[in-house]
DNA sequence: AGGAGCTTGTGAACGTGAGAACAAAATCGA
DNA sequence: TCGATTTTGTTCTCACGTTCACAAGCTCCT
């Protein structure tokens, strides 16, 4: 039960030399905005351009891009290859990033063939399963490996990023595993909110809550005025049916 | 190419009736955690409770809940199935709505044989996909089924929530055809910007952006002061050698 | 009946993020 | 060389989100 972060008073949610943390996260879209960019030939770009590529507000643009230097030219624009460099390295995938992947079920099979993570930054160094029939098997150039392996792996590969792709359950287990032997970023696809010590980032993926912030913006467009005027303390009791709608731990 | 949102002065991103959108994106945390909580036959909890079961801040908890309303008893708390009943009404996941998923590749596959979407809320009534060879195909008790027929099903089953996850090249169409055809919402998977009009809800999910924030934590972490201070202007030529880093439109 | 002890709901303070607007800097053409 | 034009980098302002802190309100015990 370790809080995800520590709570100094007035926590700082910028990184210490100052990118805050909303602009981290667009600056992987400037950097792919930037790459269709250069794949089309175009050498150089003004905020509008790549505002409009990265579908953000080009004030935006400029004043997150300000953070890392002043890589523009005035009356001119960005270069390119230039501005995507200095993306990259700011973001760290100008080096390889070494990755496990623990849970090779449905999603963990569909990451392991997914190709687009090798040539971005991130080497998946292992896929790890319980499941002793999946061990041995054979995904692309991936054989999956036993999760008693883990802390080897980890080890031996200087596995800084875990993606957890196991039923809900055993996640925090997983989790409390790969933190001790190392790893200190972690990419969540199971439902449920992971403990982990200060100085461990955590990230989720939720496809359940992103269909139901989905849903709650559906209801106010077709329902808006059909919404029953909330019925008011039914004394706690009769409810209307409610079936097994709502989050738990699933399968 | 027309903007996601209109764009009035003052822009509220809050909903009508005011329920700020930071909030909605949490009201299904605590859903689940309230559904956890049933589950272990926990009848009453407080907003401290809940609180640790969703991973905030009990007082930033509070004051969500009190968007919805009263719900709580002071002194006492929340009465749990109560509460539940008043969230999931809420977000709009006490009816069902229909789904349609295009593009039955790795991930298409993924979500389709995941058993989770059907018992909170959302039904999916179609897997789409434009490949022959994938057309007929059995998954569990669906059949994938050609694009072609996207405008009967949305409009028979009057499909409002769609998912896209074919490749960044297509996606695009997929998304003008769906949205043409009636869809309101969309969750997106493919790595590119999507353009809808106002009035359509969109959501993405991308695995390759939320390493890269990772890893941009991940390298203040170990690397610090060893970055290079970085390289001033290097006339535009000679850049470290930068491999295919970086965005792109990927498989 | 009344007070002690909890816990909610919310007002107020603070910090972060978005966008408009503009001065500073660069290019280009005359 | 100079002015017109373009576009960046930054300042300023407002809206949004988070957290603290506490009065209001509920229950239970004496
Ligand atoms: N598949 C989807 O589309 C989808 C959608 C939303 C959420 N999720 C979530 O993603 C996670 C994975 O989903 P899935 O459909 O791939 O599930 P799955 O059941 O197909 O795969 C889970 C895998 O984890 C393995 N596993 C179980 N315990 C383990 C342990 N202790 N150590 C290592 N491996 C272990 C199992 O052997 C299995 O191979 C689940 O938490 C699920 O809720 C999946
Ligand atoms: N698989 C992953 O782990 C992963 C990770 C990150 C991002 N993504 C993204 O998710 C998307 C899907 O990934 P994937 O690995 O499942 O790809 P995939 O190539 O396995 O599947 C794509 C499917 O879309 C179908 N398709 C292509 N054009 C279509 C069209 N016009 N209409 C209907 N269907 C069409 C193809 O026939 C194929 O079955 C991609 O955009 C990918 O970049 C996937």
């Amino acid at each position: 039960m370790t809080p995800a972060r520590s709570r100094r008073p007035s926590a700082p949610t910028r990184t210490e030399r100052g990118i805050p943390e909303a602009t981290v996260a667009r600056l992987p879209v400037y950097l792919r905005a930037l790459t269709a960019l250069s794949d089309g030939g175009i050498a150089t770009a003004s905020s509008e351009d790549l505002a409009t590529a990265a579908g953000v507000n080009s004030a935006k643009l400029r004043k997150d891009l300000s953070y890392l230097g002043s890589y523009g030219t005035r009356g001119v624009g960005y270069d390119v290859e230039y501005l995507r460099y200095q993306i990259a390295r700011e973001i760290g995938v100008t080096q390889d990033w070494a990755v496990v992947i623990v849970g090779i079920g449905n999603l963990g099979h569909a990451l392991a063939n997914y190709s687009g993570f090798g040539t971005r930054g991130f080497r998946i160094v292992a896929l790890l399963d319980a499941d002793p029939d999946l061990v041995g098997e054979q995904i692309g150039d991936m054989e999956v490996r036993d999760i008693a392996e883990l802390e080897d792996i980890v080890k031996t590969d200087r596995v800084s990023i875990g993606v957890i792709t196991t039923p809900a359950g055993p996640a925090q287990e997983v989790c409390d595993r790969l933190v001790t032997a190392g790893v200190t970023s972690i990419l969540n696809f199971a439902p449920v909110v992971l403990s982990v010590p200060a100085g461990v980032d955590i990230r989720k993926v939720d496809l359940s809550i992103e269909l139901q912030i989905l849903a709650y913006h559906e209801q106010r467009k077709s329902g808006e005025a059909a919404l029953p005027p909330v019925p008011e303390l039914p004394t706690m009791n009769g409810l209307p049916d409610l079936p097994s709608v709502g989050g738990g731990v699933g399968a």
